[in-house]
Formats: structure tokens, sequence, C-alpha cells
DNA sequence: TTGACATATTCCCATATAAGAATATGATGA
DNA sequence: TCATCATATTCTTATATGGGAATATGTCAA
């Protein structure tokens, strides 16, 4: 079997690193594709179907405005990641912990 | 081009959902290979390369104990991804505050 | 050393890219 | 309707998968 498309949800989709670009842009306001392809430096085809997978898992939204078409991140597609690398915060606290811990005893056993 | 390698960075590691199960199980404990393989239904090959590529990118960590190698995930790994969909958390309250106050507007308008 | 257990690697193949080139579709104003 | 701007899709190609099968490597006990 292949690789899972990256259209199969949102961790595939944000593992493209210009989508996260396009996903950090359009999160701070609604862009038409030409503005994308400016700041990003890829051809218009590129992002139509960067775009195209963005939209198909439901991390941005688009609304046509004359000939244009406006695009903007869908920050609630985001959450289920967030949350899903959340539930190992607890974690990583517990490995920062224990190494200070281990710190603070080296500097008392050997000052 | 093709697709970056799930090796690449911890994006494209997580997109894997198997290596998410994995990632998950061994957050809690550390688990030799044969765990994880009757754990979840995969075959040792597979479980193996799995590993592989989440040690490569970091996100697990190995020690040989016998015959047995025990591997735990290195939470540290996660949390980039983490902060990253964290930026997002501002809008997708906002969003939510947007639909609620819509919400609200109608219920006024049209009692 | 040998046998047995535990894990890793190699080879194979169907599938899915991402980017570039070319083309198609859509919307507007004259 | 036509010309033009804006966006989307199709086609091609190099590359990388993930799982299955077979095999290699590593470690221990006797």
């Amino acid at each position: 079997m292949a690789r899972a498309a990256t259209t199969s949800d949102a961790f595939n989709a944000v593992a493209e690193p210009r989508r996260r670009e396009i996903l950090a842009l359009l999160v701070v306001r609604e862009l038409p594709v030409g503005a994308l392809v400016a700041s990003l430096g890829l051809d218009q085809p590129s992002v139509s179907k960067h775009l195209r997978v963005l939209r198909e898992v439901g991390l941005v939204r688009a609304r046509r405005q004359g000939r244009h078409k406006l695009y903007r991140t869908h920050a609630e597609g985001i959450r289920p990641l967030h949350e899903w690398t959340g539930t190992f915060e607890r974690y990583w606290s517990h490995q920062l912990n224990r190494v200070k811990e281990r710190a603070e005893a080296n500097a008392k056993s050997k000052p």
C-alpha cells in the first residue's frame, strides 16, 4: 500500500510545508489566489492545487468575489491536531522536570 | 518533485495513523517491539519500519535490554507541532465567538 | 559453538504524490 | 459576443512510500 492521500485528513494535509505557509497567511485575513502566488513564490497552478487539498480536508474556506476567489483558513480544522499533540504535553513537562531534578541533585552532590 | 520523505520532519512522520498509535502507546511506558506488534495487529517488519521513521525524526528513543529493544516516545519532539497548531488557537476561538454572536443577534432580531 | 528468540533490513509492487507545462473553466466589462 | 483577467484542471515525470515475503543481524542460554 502507498502512503495515505494528502487529502485523507488534516494530519496529512499539513505535512506539506507550503501548505502550512498558506494556512499561516490565510488565518490572518482572507486572500485571493494571486496574492498567495506572490507571497509564496510558487506558480499559480501549484497554489491552486495546494488550496484544493486544504479545502478537501476542511482547513480552508473560499468565497467568490467577482473574478477573484477569496480563501481563508478555517482554524477549527486545526484543532484536532492541537488536541492530539496536547495529549503529550504532560510527558514533555515530566521530561523537563526530570532533567531539572537531576541537575539540582548533581549540584548538591558535587558542589 | 515527489512528496517529502516521512523522515523529513515530525509533521510528516505523524501523518501516518499507525505511527500516531505507536507514539500513544510508547508515551505511557517503554515497550519492546513485540508488544507493539501484538497491540497493533501489524506484522513485525512493519512495526520496525515505523519505529525507524520515528527514531530518525527524534520522536522515539530506544535502548537495548537483553534480546529486547525497548522503545519510548520522546515527547519533546511533538512539542513543535503543538506550538505550531497553537498559533491558530485564537482564531478558532474567534470563529466560535462570531458564531455565538450571530446566534444571539438572530435571537433578538426575529424572536 | 549452536539453537532459539527478538528485531532489522532488503526486495517487490501498487499507489500517490508535487511541480512544471499546457490547457480549460469562470467572470467581467466593452 | 469577445478579449482579458483569475483560477482550476489535466498530463507528465521523478520519487517515495507502506505492507508482505524473505532474509539478515543481534543476543542470550546451554
